[in-house]
This record gives C-alpha cells, structure tokens and sequence, in this order.
RNA sequence: GGGAGCUUAGCUCAGUUGGUUCAGAGCGUCUGCCUUACAAGCAGAGGGUCGGGGGUUCGAAUCCCUCAGCUCCCACCA
C-alpha cells in the first residue's frame, strides 16, 4: 500500500470502520483476561446525534479504545432508551400528520404503529456514532424496551411489590396536561416567569365586609375549599370563629380556616385554599379534612364538576376569569409579580399539580448502601464536586412516582379483580393463580382480570442498564453478568445525575449487591464560543456528521478533547476541528517525511542521530509515564494535548529534524529503524484518541497481516527511570540552537547560509551534543575559545557564553543596554535569593531541600551574573 | 430561601500536599520566511501586579476573613 500525498479523512475513515467491523474487533466474549467494561448512555430511540453525543462518545471510545491496547476485554456496550414520552408524543404526531388520532386506535394499534415506527426510524443515532469511530460491540445493542430488558423489567418491579417498596395510592403528582400523563419530580424543572398577582375579594358570608385574597392563579377558585387566615393575624381577629365566605363568581360558601401555616407577611395574609390543584393546600386540605374539588380534564381544560367555564383551556380561563372578576367588582387589583412555576421537562408546558392514583417506589433504603457507596469512594466522582450534590439528593430522596399514563413502555403488572382488589405478577397466568387465591373463586378467568393501563417511567428500565444489558437480571448467575460487572467507567452528563446515575448506583446494589461501576466521568455541557447552550432555535448548534464530513471523525474528536476537563462546559467553535484536521495532517506529513527517505545499509549512523535517537527516546519515556498520570487521575484532555505537543513539537519539531538528511541523501538503517519505532509507538499512542489517521499509517508502517489492526496492538508502557539529567542537558543545546536562530531573525541572516558560533566552553556548555548544536542552528564550526569578542553577537545560556563572529555588525549600545536590563533583573533576582538565606528563620523552618535550592538559586544567579558582566566588559 | 463551585495572558483552560528559575499550555496576535514532509506549514516575539481589600506565614495564585461578579444544584411561599 502506498500513502496518498494529502491527507484526506474521507478517503480512509469508511474504509478502516469497515476494516474493524469485518474482522470484529469491537466484539467481546468473557475470557481469561481482564475485563473492561462501558456500557453507553443510551440515547433515545427518536434522537439524533447532536454536539452533546459527540463529546460523550469520543470520551468514551478514548477510554474503551485505550483499555483494549492495555489488553484488557474492552466492551462498550450500545444502546437505546425507548424513551416513553418523547417517542410516544413522536408517535402521535406523525400518526396525526397521516390523519389518524391516537383516540381513535387500541392500545394494541397504537402499539403496531409505534414499533414500525421504531424499526424504521430508530436508532438513527447508533448508525451515527459509527461515523465518529465508536467501538462500540455492535453485536450486544440493546434497547431498553426488547423482550430481555422488558422481562428484567417487570421481575424487579414485581420483586419489588413484593418486598413492600412498590405501592399504589392517591398523591398529589405533577400533571402534564400535553403528554396527560404524570411526571416525576425530577422531570419537572422551574422556571422564574412573568405573571400577575391577583387580589380576590371573597365576601364574608352574612356581612357586606369582604377578605382579599392574593393569588396568581385565579382560575382555581373554581376549586377552591376554604380560606385560611394566621391566628395571629389582628387583621383578621374580628372574623367569628366560623366564618365562611363566598367564592366570587362561583358561589360557593367555604369555611375560613385558621393555620400557622400562612405566611401574614405575604399579599394580604389570606391564601385561598384548592386542595386538588396545590401541594401545600392538598396539605391543609388533609389537616383540615376539607373536600377535593378537581377541576381540570387531564389535558388541562375545565371540566364539569362545577358547571361553569366548561371546556376552557386553563390559560384561557385565567384572562376570561380576570375580566369577569373586574366586572363582577370581585378584583380588587392586579399587579406584575414573578415566581417559580414547574415545566415539563419533556412538552415544555406547564405542570398542573394534580390529584390523581399512582404507583410509587419507596427510595429511603435504596439511597442507603448507594449514597455509602459513593460518599467512601467505592464510586469514584469526576469532578469530585458532584459527590456533593449526590449527597444532598439521596439524603432528602422523595418517593418515585413511576406510572404514566401513556402506552409506550413496560405495562404495570398489576391486575385487577372483578370485584375489587388487585394482584402484582410476572405472567398473566400467575396473575390468574393469584387472582383466584385472592378472592377465593377458583372459576375466575383471565378474561376476567384487568391489567393496569400504565405503563413504567423510562427510567424504571434505564437504572437497571448495567445490569440488564448483560442479562442479570433474569439470569443473575450467567456467566456474562458475572464476567462485565460491574463495569468500569460511566461517562455522561451532570444533569442526569439524579435521574439516572443515582438510580443505577441504587438498583447495583439491590440487583448484584455490588457497584455498577466504578468511575462516573460527568462531562460538561457543549455550548457556543460565546457561551450559548447550543439549541435548534438559536441555530447555533452544527451537525456533528456535517463537521464530521468536512474536517474527518479525528479532527471531530480532537475539537471535543481540546478544552474540555471533566465537568467543564465545552465552548465549541469550529476553529476546533479545523486543529484537530491540521493535526492529522502533521502526522500524515511526518510520515511522508520518514517514508520517503531512502536507506543506505552501509551507512553508518552518525553521532548526530544517535543522540536525537537517545533524547527522543527519554522524551517519549517522560511523555509514556505522565500520560499514565493524566489517564489516572481523568484528565483526558490535558493527555491529548501532552500528545498533541510530543508529537507536534519534540517529534517532528526536534527530533525529525534532528535526523533529517539533507536533501536527496539516504538515511542510515539503524536511524531510520529507530524513527519508524518511535513513530509506531506514538501512532499506539495517539490512537485511543485518533483512530483513524493512526490506523491508516500503522498499516502502512510496516507490512501487516490480514486482521492484524492498531486497536489490537500494545499501549507504549512505562519503564524504568527516566534520565531527568540529560533531558536538562539537552535544554541547554535547544537554547542554544533557538538563540542563534532568534539572532539570525534580528540581523536577517538568512537560514542556509551557515554561521561560525565561538563557545567560551564551561561546565554548563553541551560539549557532547556539539553535532545537534551545529546541524540544528547551520554552523559551519563551533570553536572553543577563551577571549571574549566584542564586535560578535552573543549570547548566554545558563553561563555559558556564545559568539556568532558578524564582522562588525553589531550595534555595542544596544547590546550593552539589553545586557544592562538583564544585569538588573539576576541582580534583583540574587539580592531576594540572598535575603532569604540571610534569614534565619526561614533557614531554619524550610525543609532542607527548599534551603538547598535556594543556595544553588543563587549560585546560578552569581555565575550568570559574572558571565553577562564579563560581556559588558567585553563590549566596551 | 438554602447549598456547592468558579474568578490566572485577547480567548479556552492547567497549576497536585503554600517554597520565584511556576506565573504555564493551546489557540489567537505581531514579525520574518512558499527552506522539495506539511503555508492545514516553519522560525522568532510580545502578552498576566493570578477579581478587589485585609490577614496568617520566613514565604501565598495556593490557607483564613471580607467585598464584588458569574455559574450550577436543591427548595411548596400563595
């Protein structure tokens, strides 16, 4: 195979997909290696893939590619999330669109519909990721709504019926009024919005006298029960003890209650009690066993029960309601106000707390082992800060509400008895077993139960994932789920922490008695450059498949890890991928280089190679072992970019052109052997996060077997000591060769005309990398001396004192003068070091190697000085 | 109303247990270069009194207090 002159990400990314897949090296089975286990934040099943995937995925792939390279069993395992009400609310429109009504259909019609629709259109997202270079085992995609996962399902819920955690019951739940449909806590977010505060006047009943009441929601007067005043407002001490007043508009006569309750500072000290439509009202109206009057349908218009406003949408209402008060004389005023009011996370409208019957799951003893596990840290937080948020979460957990009224998902279990009564089983026939003990009438048939009609919250299945991709929950003993589990890193999003992380962590340890994994990753949000949340009405959000088509899957993943720390927003800008592009261009190019040369087998290597091969060598080894570092502690992006800088810098910047040859000569064998080592070992290297472009040029490296792939090979690992002395020694050659070549910019030297450099040698002076020194900075010779020359430029590294003879080209004042500033600048510097180790205090309680280090601070400084004196010396 | 976190170069961010050769990186900016691997590049350079103030310490970007600004989480104030 011969490489292409251009790197073009298009051309090859197809291929070596293909390549992956057709020799199935994304696939595992339980063996007798390590495992390494991710199991995928499914999206949706109606998704698309949007920036958001893009940084989740590419973290991930990062992690499970480089695991696999360190030999472990890497498995990634795919999914989707059947999503109930985001995909039954795509069901019903598109039906709506083909003119069908969901009303009009039977369950089991609607239910057709929904999975064709699923089948096609599903699951477009899990193709999607295959663009970006996911490796992921295809072969274990899961949905939370097959019949494994639905059969999991239904046995943890029955399982936990039976263990009394799982009851049914009347509470007060947040309504959807668009999906109709109940939610839970965690899916209803608060808004701060603009509205109006309402002062009703209720008149009491029997007098002319009337109580005012604030409220910002009018049209629940309609429900409203009593009236309750503080007992110790004086504002209201003249009321009798039982005194009702008169609902305005309504009619009705309500009793006035007396509670601590009301707060006498806000509005006027008066609250309108509706018990079926407020949380704290439903609580008084308990207190004070007042009656429920519900008012709204389930789509949040008005219903029946009070014959007025029949029919109206309940925003409609609170404008009718208003002017219609304004004429009766009953509104005494209105004026702007703001609060928090409740949405739904998934239909964005707003929630109307309603009365209704439910099914709810007792969380108290499943926070506990799970809030343990994390707050000892047998789960790892990244960033730590979550933990904190965690913490509070679990130790104020409320009760889940996991029915909904909608179709799409796992049927409630729950079967009904004729004549009252229910039972909670697997199977329909166990339903019927149960039934007929129950009521003792042993002719009851299955015809005669009632199933429930609601269906599971989604992440009723969802905190089972880890679990159930691997079959553990119907077959707890199988020997995948004991292999995978618990698996090793999770890598999402902070805002489904409680929703899913927590819950996961929670069902871990009552389905396994174990952790689901062990490190959770939060990512950050990804956002504009200028900070926006990326969203479709803001059309500031790019499609990643677009981006992906332009720059290439690498130079797409590479955007995503510049910058972006665990737990920090990403501010995406397209400047990104275009580095990450030019990025796989430098590599391709460096191979290019390194491929095109020609090989003398005769050719003995020089000293000059030799050396770069040995800098280059303990380079690569510090590079190997802070990597580890970063990848320990999740610093995932500051990896990359040590890469990003081994590569572009050390690698191609120094090191190839340390050992380049010059134009139209061979390289020796044992250079161009240790470059191409080098060069495998960085592709190996960069490959978790480059994929692709590694792939492409590790194949072509060397002559490859078929199957053989860079995801298979070895991870470079750390060995023995790196040598810290000649890496500093080796500085002290880059100085040197950088300030030659500034001093050629300063006085327009042009680069290939080769210089004289004279060198006062001293210990600080390079002597072994002489040959680095003089093919780096185009020297003609370097010459020891010992006479300072004063009509030379010049320049100091460390002590050592370098000249580049110029005839007598050098302006003596400006040189003094820049001398002069550093003088000032070492002598500043020796004065504090001397300060310091003049005082005694601080000579006695740092530690020894503090004290140390100053007394060689100021060593350094002396001799720099002596060596920037002599020159002005030199100058004059 | 509670709680958590943040504020370091023009931008995005690192700075581990306090030790001035730690004030850093990438990008951007400026100045030279089309030097046959790469202009998607090469070589150089400039740029911050680490949000303000106070304190502890021999020593503070790092610890404490305080002020200001921003972000997030939680919460039933009509």
């Amino acid at each position: 195979m011969q490489i292409a002159d251009k790197y073009a990400p298009q051309q090859i990314e197809q291929k070596w997909y293909d390549y992956w897949l057709e020799h199935k090296l994304f696939h595992s089975e339980p063996d007798a290696r390590e495992p390494y286990t991710v199991v995928i934040p499914p999206p949706n099943v109606t998704g698309m893939l949007h920036m958001g995937h893009m940084l989740n995925n590419t973290l991930q792939d990062v992690l499970v590619r480089r695991a696999r390279m360190q030999g472990k069993n890497a498995c990634w395992v795919p999914g989707m999330d059947h999503a109930s009400i985001a995909t039954e609310a795509k069901v019903v429109a598109k039906l709506k669109e083909r003119g069908i009504e969901k009303s009009s259909l039977t369950r089991e019609e609607f239910l057709r519909y929904a999975w064709e629709w699923k089948e096609q259109y599903g699951g477009m997202i899990l193709k999607q990721l295959r663009k970006l270079g996911a490796s992921c085992d295809w072969d274990r995609t899961c949905f939370t709504m097959d019949d494994i996962r639905t059969e999991g399902v239904i046995k943890v819920f029955c399982d936990l019926y039976r263990k009394g955690r799982i009851y049914r019951g009347v509470r007060m739940v947040n309504w959807d009024p668009a999906a109709k449909t109940a939610l839970s806590d965690e899916e209803v977010v608060f808004k701060e919005s603009h509205g109006k505060l309402y002062y009703l006047r209720y008149r009491v009943e029997g007098t002319d006298r009337y109580l005012v009441v604030a409220t910002t929601r009018p049209e629940t007067i309609l429900g409203d029960t009593a009236l309750c005043v503080n007992p110790e407002d004086e504002r209201y001490k003249w009321l009798a003890g039982d005194a009702r007043v008169i609902v305005p508009l309504v009619n009705r006569s309500i009793p006035v209650i007396r509670d601590t309750y009301v707060d006498i500072a806000f509005g006027t000290g008066a609250l309108k009690v509706t018990p079926a439509h407020d949380v704290n009202d439903y609580m008084l109206g308990e207190k004070y066993g007042l009656e429920m009057i519900d008012i709204f349908n389930d789509d949040g218009t008005i219903n029946d029960k009070v014959g007025l406003y029949v029919g109206m949408d309940r925003f409609e209402l609170r404008r009718v309601i208003e002017g219609d008060l304004h004429r009766a004389g009953l509104l005494e005023k209105a004026e702007d106000y703001t609060n928090n009011v409740g949405y739904s996370e998934r239909t964005g409208v707003a929630i109307e707390p309603k009365l209704s019957m439910q099914w709810f799951l007792s969380m108290k003893e499943l926070a506990e082992p799970a809030t343990r596990a994390v707050l000892e840290d047998e789960i790892r937080f990244v960033p730590e800060k979550y933990r904190n948020i965690y913490r509070h979460w679990m130790e104020n957990i409320k009760d889940w509400c996991i029915s909904r009224q909608l179709w799409w998902g796992q049927r409630i279990p729950a079967y009904y008895l004729p004549k009252g009564g229910y039972v909670v089983a697997e199977t329909a026939d166990e339903a019927l077993r149960l039934a007929r003990e129950k009521s003792g009438d042993a002719t009851l048939q299955a015809a005669d139960l009632r199933q429930d009609e609601d269906v599971l919250d989604t992440w009723f299945s969802s905190w089972l994932w880890p679990v159930s991709v691997f079959d553990g929950i119907r077959n707890p003993d199988n020997a995948e789920i004991r292999y995978y589990y618990p698996t090793n890193d999770l890598v999402t999003a902070p805002d489904i922490i409680f929703f899913w992380v927590a819950r996961m962590i929670m069902a871990g340890y009552e389905y396994r008695g174990e952790k689901p994994f062990g490190n959770v990753y939060f990512t950050g949000i990804v956002r504009d450059k200028i900070g926006r949340k990326m969203s479709k009405q803001l059309g500031n959000s790019p499609d990643p498949l677009d981006l992906i088509a332009q720059y290439g899957a690498d130079g797409m993943r590479v955007a995503m890890l510049l910058s972006s720390s665990a737990g920090n927003d990403v501010m995406f800008d397209e400047a990104l991928c275009e580095q990450g592009r030019n990025f796989g261009n430098k590599i391709w190019n460096a191979y290019r280089l390194v491929n095109g040369w020609t090989v003398d087998e005769n050719l003995p290597q020089s000293d000059n190679d030799r050396l770069a091969g040995e800098w280059f060598a303990q380079t690569l080894q510090r590079a190997v072992a802070a990597l580890d570092e970063d990848f320990r502690s999740y610093r995932i992006s500051e990896a990359f970019m040590l890469l990003y800088k081994l590569f572009w810098d050390d690698f191609s910047g120094w090191y190839l052109e340390m050992i380049k040859p010059a134009y139209g000569s061979p390289v020796d064998s044992r250079t161009i052997a240790e470059a191409k080592r080098f060069f495998d070992a960085l592709l190996r290297l960069l490959h978790p996060f480059m994929p692709f472009v590694t792939e492409e040029i590790w194949q072509d490296l060397e002559p490859r077997k078929a199957g053989e792939s860079i995801m298979v090979a070895r991870q470079p690992e750390a060995q023995g000591r790196v040598d810290e002395a000649m890496l500093a020694r080796f500085e002290l050659v880059k100085e040197a060769i950088t300030a030659v070549r500034n001093i050629r910019k300063q006085k327009n030297l042009p680069q290939r005309d080769a210089l004289v450099l004279r060198v006062v040698t001293d210990e600080n002076y390079p002597a072994e990398y002489a040959p680095v020194l003089g093919k780096m900075a185009n020297l003609s010779a370097i010459e020891p001396v010992t006479e300072k020359d004063p009509t030379a430029a010049a320049f100091i590294v460390k002590t050592t004192q370098y000249f580049i003879p110029l005839g007598d080209r050098i302006d003596r004042a400006a040189e003094a003068a820049k001398l002069g500033e550093e003088l000032t600048y070492y002598e500043g510097f020796l004065a504090s070091v001397e300060r310091k180790l003049a005082n005694e205090r601080f000579v006695q309680s740092a530690p020894e190697a503090v004290v140390a280090k100053e007394r060689a601070k100021k060593a350094d400084a002396e001799a720099k000085i002596a060596a920037i004196r002599e020159r002005l010396e030199a100058l004059k």
